[in-house]
DNA sequence: CCTACCGATCGGTAGG
DNA sequence: CCTACCGATCGGTAGG
């Protein structure tokens, strides 16, 4: 589908920051943001992400400079839309129960109103290069590091349960992430319905 | 490290099924594992899983008809041992809470034990043919089924948590799960530990 | 279980 | 942003 080419204007080098090669970038990541989700990095070729735009290979070296810069664009944005989203709740002056509630409500969500980029994100990460994986893996620590800090200061005040703060921020913020691999937009509940339950059932725990 | 060829015994098809022949098979079996985990599935080559052993490519194919073959080998253990271990506490003369904390332990022990097969089958089982991913799914439906019925069970009873089952399942599951992400065998606690606390906190839920 | 080798795929580049 | 093309990697096979 939309094999046309565009016999629209040629780019050229003389815009290549404009707007409009800023709408290609986005359009380039968003298309292969969708086929790295559905079938992997690897097994996504240059050629069809090309094809399904419309246009050729060579033509995504004029945006990006090789293939690894696509997942890490794609990547990148990921850690940096959740740590600055965990950010603005940490901070607030609120119980720190309550914010820990709202912290993983807002994590659900944020990963469910981008489900394909955060399974490309927990699926193919590990596929960038070492240097580039060290980077997402120090920002993704740094995200981590905020909710540990709060669940510590939450155990000291008596208001958290008393288990180790790795073990709980990790379990905890698992489980929120862990939507993003059985939830479908066409089942019964949206995702705020999931991102409200899912942290409910953290909070109170299972057992009635 | 171990580059030499062992000057071994010659297989030979005669004894293609005997126990020798079993135990290469596991041997290749446990490197692609090592490997696939470490590197990904495709990074992973057959002359890599082949040199870490100690001989060549053609040799891998004496044992298994191709790499995807490995690749499921790996998957099926995996799904199999699980739905074997929930199995067994599912029908357990308990109340449904214990029977639920028990499971969610196991899990969590079963994750740990064997951290390089769960991996590659979380990260890399999406890889597999179309056919045998479904096979692997349906198992897998089998298992959190399983998990659900359990669930379902409960909250009519009024022992747990009335939230969606599915959420329920799902969450509690993932949550277990999770740690194959981010346990380390050289952390503080060990993994009977790490499942101990981890069932604990989606029993009780982290508010205190 | 080895040597030798093929065919296909694919990221990337030249040159415009 | 296109045509043409190269080089390397790699799964798999022949033939022993």
């Amino acid at each position: 589908m939309a094999r046309q080419r565009q016999a629209a204007r040629r780019p050229g080098p003389g815009n290549g920051s404009g707007p409009a090669a800023e709408d290609r970038r986005r359009q380039i990541l968003s298309v292969a943001t969708a086929l790295f989700r559905e079938h992997g990095y690897h097994t996504t070729s240059l050629d069809d992400i090309a094809n399904e735009i419309g246009f050729t290979k060579p033509a995504i070296y004029y945006y990006f400079n090789g293939k690894e810069d696509l997942l890490y664009a794609i990547v990148e944005v990921v850690v940096d839309e959740a740590l600055r989203r965990m950010r603005a709740i940490v901070v607030r002056d609120q119980p720190i129960v309550d914010r820990l509630h709202a912290l993983l409500v807002e994590n659900t969500r944020v990963v469910l109103e981008n489900l394909d980029a955060n399974t490309v994100f927990y699926n193919e990460r590990g596929l960038l290069s070492p240097a580039r994986e060290r980077q997402i893996r120090d920002r993704e620590r740094e995200y981590t590091q905020l909710v540990r800090d709060l669940y510590v200061a939450g155990v000291e005040k008596g208001e958290l349960l008393d288990v180790d703060p790795t073990v709980a921020t990790s379990t905890l913020l698992g489980a929120s992430i862990w939507a993003y691999r059985w939830f479908t937009a066409d089942g019964p509940l949206s995702s705020d319905e999931v991102a409200e339950q899912v942290a409910e059932l953290l909070m109170a725990g299972y057992r009635r």
